[in-house]
DNA sequence: CAAGCAGTTTAGAATTATTCTAATGTTAGG
DNA sequence: CCTAACATTAGAATAATTCTAAACTGCTTG
């Protein structure tokens, strides 16, 4: 017998304290908490650092059977990327990758399998940057090691 | 008037230890010179350390007369990579770049212009590489040092 | 140097990834 | 509750790239 809706709303608002605090992520990000937005957050946000793209987050979601459209599903990447929310990688021109670790870190790049590994920077040690053309500022630095297997 | 077709070729050949460098380096990276490989090889590694897309390099080889398609382009740009005479950069993911160099260095990516400039490799000090995951081989090293502007 | 085959080129169709559009739905504030 | 601003959606549109199958050409052989 399923919960009424009440009730059911109820046991999520109560067991809700992960709810809440997807809640509290997006709106300090200047988001509205919708329902799309929220699964998908769910899913990127509740199992740790993760490097997803807009295709393979649209399969995931339909099969957890939440309904979102895969323009939803874009739109929410770009704009949580843009809130700085997550941070875009981009390896292969056939692919983008959205990577839940937005600090300062570096990436491995399986070449067979196509998937990335975050390195901390910390393990990386990129000493002597060379001059900017016309000083212009750093807005960041991306370390690819490109694996073979 | 125009010279003869004789002529001409042998003008070609006489004025030719250009085209002749070029021939031979198609011909050691092991692909036969025709017209097309041979007219954006001059486009290529005629001036200099270049950063092409396949749609700029099209336009350039229209604009100087060369009857390619776009489509011999690409398989160009793609022959010449797994040849090891080009090498592809990926920065964005709108975007892939051919350079000419085929050295190991790294890039500046100007945010503003799309455009890329190489960074001699000795120009970067990359310390203290962690450790592969499995002790995969590394096939590559990127750094790419966005500026803004 | 003619013949033929393997490797190339081509136009246009097809595919893939992504963005746009405009209509419809939802959130949050008063 | 109402409403304005913001989000979502399906489907069309666009952009970059790849595929296909037919025509062509460089190169080796006879």
């Amino acid at each position: 017998m399923a919960p009424s809706s009440k009730k059911h709303r109820q046991q999520l608002t109560r067991s809700g304290s992960r709810q809440d605090r997807l809640t509290a992520y997006l709106r300090e990000a200047g988001l509205r908490p919708t329902r799309q937005r929220m699964a998908l957050a769910a899913l990127l946000f509740d199992q740790g650092d993760r490097h997803v793209t807009a295709e393979s987050l649209y399969s995931e979601a339909l099969e957890s059977g939440v309904k979102v459209s895969l323009a939803t599903v874009y739109n929410a990447l770009h704009t949580f990327t843009s809130k700085g929310i997550l941070r875009e990688i981009s390896i292969d021109s056939s692919r983008s990758y959205f990577d839940t670790n937005v600090e300062e870190h570096h990436h491995f790049y399986f070449e067979k399998s196509g998937t990335l590994e975050d390195i901390d920077q910390s393990q990386i040690r990129l000493t002597r940057l060379p001059k900017t053309p016309g000083g212009l500022k750093i807005s960041r630095v991306d370390v690819v090691i490109r694996v073979d297997g």
